[in-house]
DNA sequence: AGACGAGGCGTTCGTTACGC
DNA sequence: GCGTAACGAACGCCTCGTCT
């Protein structure tokens, strides 16, 4: 399995362990006798919980309780070992399996070790939600998710660190913000630049594209104006430097993008891709730095910050480049159908694939759409001395904006 | 070499109860 | 009747280790 090596270092030990512990209701008494608390938390299945009686059932939860609230948060930790792991999968992973038609299908290889690198990323604050990091904190909340874990995984660990979790940022009203897809990532560098080019990423966030970027010979260049996520990005980049082979070069600059792109070559890039913040949508942090807190009202957060972006994107890319932008409406602002329209008046639109985001289970067995989509759009920056014709073309193409999917 | 089992990952929204 | 809050509920994909 895939972290049989010890992928989350706290739970190797454990999981060797656990196979002679877990079995049935005596696992308690058993465990208690030569592997401890731990591991007969971190040994428990969701069924073997369901078949003890009621008074050992919620003596287990106490205990449960009692353990996390000790142990703190169950943040990703990834020793060297899977870290080496994980970066060897993303190297072999086959980039033509992510795209199926217009859709880009990233798979979940690689998030782990991005993530495990921005602990913060738990705490960040959504709009009508709670942070897994605040409900954990809840003693009440997490009593509740410490029985709801024991409950809705009979066939798993429920109590491990992976589905404490799970079943944290499931809970009611909580939501945590997502990487980018690694796989996905790698799909699209690899399409849209070559051998040894450089590529700049004006929102580097934490840290999915730039894993990716690492896998493939190529120079990346990540602006990112939160101390937090470029710390994180740092720690990666030396982290892996000792760890591993790695294809790809990167610079981590600690800015803002509007500010930062002025002072860049022009035509120095071949490829500009980026997941700009959503406005207001996700506080990544209250530093003043922060585009939502620069340019506090919608209006003035796309004058300030995402048109001067895209023309410096297209000042900086060399003719043919291509700028690559994830970006989708939110709730009250149509932001993509806004940067669609500022990308056409810069650069040919070249494509909008879909990008796959999360499941939705609950539409399985419906007919409906299981994943979120958001649009990814490609425009490409004109050669020089065709771009009389290929703007009176785009003029004659009148292509609806792609912005809701 | 291929089949198979296993664990880890990601991830809201429909339904119901209740107050007004 | 309407708005709001609380609550309940799964599986496809990826990879490795083991077995045949």
């Amino acid at each position: 399995m895939r972290n049989s090596a010890g992928r989350f270092s706290f739970g190797t030990s454990v999981r060797k362990r656990s196979r002679n512990v877990r079995t049935s209701s005596s696992a308690t008494s058993q465990g208690a006798s030569f592997c401890g608390r731990e591991a007969i938390i971190l040994s428990l299945r969701g069924a073997d919980w369901a078949k003890m009686p009621e008074g050992k059932r919620e003596e287990i939860v106490e205990m449960g309780f009692r353990y996390w609230r000790a142990r703190g948060f169950p943040y990703y930790r990834l020793d060297a070992d899977a870290m080496r792991k994980e970066f060897l999968f993303l190297l072999r992973y086959d980039t033509s399996k992510a795209f199926v038609g217009s859709e880009v299908r990233g798979s979940s290889t690689g998030l782990a070790l991005a993530n495990h690198f921005h602990p913060q990323m738990w705490r960040v604050p959504m709009p009508g939600v709670r942070s897994p990091v605040e409900r954990f904190f809840d003693d009440e909340v997490l009593r509740k998710v410490i029985r709801k874990g024991l409950r809705f995984s009979p066939e798993r660990y429920a109590l491990n660190a992976s589905n404490l979790r799970r079943i944290l940022q499931t809970y009611s009203r909580t939501a945590r913000v997502a990487n980018f897809r690694v796989t996905a990532a790698k799909a699209l560098y690899a399409r849209y630049s070559g051998e040894g080019e450089h590529v700049l990423d004006f929102s580097a966030g934490y840290g999915g594209r730039l894993l990716a970027c690492l896998t493939l010979p190529r120079v990346y260049s990540g602006i990112e104006p939160c101390r937090a996520q470029v710390k994180g990005l740092r720690r990666m980049l030396t982290q892996l430097l000792r760890l591993v082979v790695i294809p790809g070069r990167a610079f981590i600059e600690h800015a803002c993008a509007e500010d930062f792109m002025p002072t860049l070559a022009s035509g120095s890039y071949s490829l500009v891709f980026s997941s700009p913040p959503y406005f207001n949508n996700e506080c990544y942090s209250a530093e003043r730095t922060q585009s939502y807190l620069k340019f506090p009202t919608y209006e003035r957060w796309i004058e300030g910050f995402l048109k001067p972006v895209l023309v410096e994107a297209q000042r900086i890319l060399a003719p043919g480049g291509h700028c690559i932008l994830n970006i989708a409406n939110v709730k009250g602002f149509n932001i993509a159908d806004c940067a669609y329209e500022i990308g056409r008046r810069h650069f040919v639109h070249v494509k909008t694939y879909k990008l796959w985001l999360s499941q939705r289970p609950y539409l399985r067995t419906s007919g409906w759409q299981m994943h979120r989509l958001e649009p990814i759009f490609v425009f490409r920056k004109l050669c020089l001395r065709r771009s009389k014709r290929r703007i009176v073309t785009r003029t004659k193409k009148a292509v609806p904006p792609k912005g809701s999917l």
